[in-house]
DNA sequence: GCATAATATGCGGATATCCGAATAAGTCAC
DNA sequence: GTGACTTATTCGGATATCCGCATATTATGC
């Protein structure tokens, strides 16, 4: 482990990661993406949520280096830092349709 | 999407699963299962929590359809359903060692 | 039947996440 | 400097997660 990280650290970390993964709308986010670097209001327009509530969503992403934020002039443009993570999304995303596909229902509750 | 999905569904359901991946103890049973299926207990000793703990841990990746149960007697082996599944897994952790390389430091806080 | 072993579930309190509202901070034009 | 614009942060309340403890459930052996 590189830098003095123990064992539980680092799966602690790796679970961050997927907690920063863990939701409707930073998934949708990743995904806007996907096809290039997009400013907030961009994706405000997009998703169709407040500007507040996509900007701490942005904030945790970046909080676990899941996106670049480039400013150029009063607007901040957002990038995917590394493209492992969107393989890894559409991993999960294989998963979950071979799961819907098997006919299984998959508990929406919470 | 196949069944009657909306868009907005759908993410929830991949949040979901993202969700079940976004906790230490969960990965370490994961990562437990990459070599074959294991007993509760068996996974007890390995990890060494209270086994109601890692029962409820076994119970929501059960419900998100990521580890499979069988029953054999009185033991019950858990495995993991899907390949993919530990590739996702793998590609974050890759690129949590590459953030980690590169020195920078990690919110590990919460 | 009863006792024991392996696993699962319900409950309750501590802690964390989420969202909206309001406000702050940074940038540009003038 | 002021004002307008874009993005970020703080606060508070509702909701969800996590864990330990106690208790069910299921299976085995006798």
């Amino acid at each position: 482990m590189s830098t003095q990280q123990s064992k539980e650290e680092f799966y602690q970390l790796h679970a961050h990661l997927c907690k920063a993964l863990a939701h409707p709308t930073r998934l949708l986010i990743i995904d806007e993406l996907r096809d290039g670097p997009r400013s907030v209001s961009d994706l405000v327009e997009r998703i169709g949520l407040r500007q507040s509530n996509l900007s701490q969503h942005l904030g945790t992403l970046r909080d676990q280096r899941l996106v670049i934020a480039r400013r150029d002039g009063q607007t901040v443009y957002y990038s995917l830092r590394d493209p492992r993570v969107t393989q890894a999304f559409d991993l999960l995303r294989q998963v979950l349709r071979s799961v819907l596909k098997e006919g299984e229902r998959l508990a929406v509750a919470n």
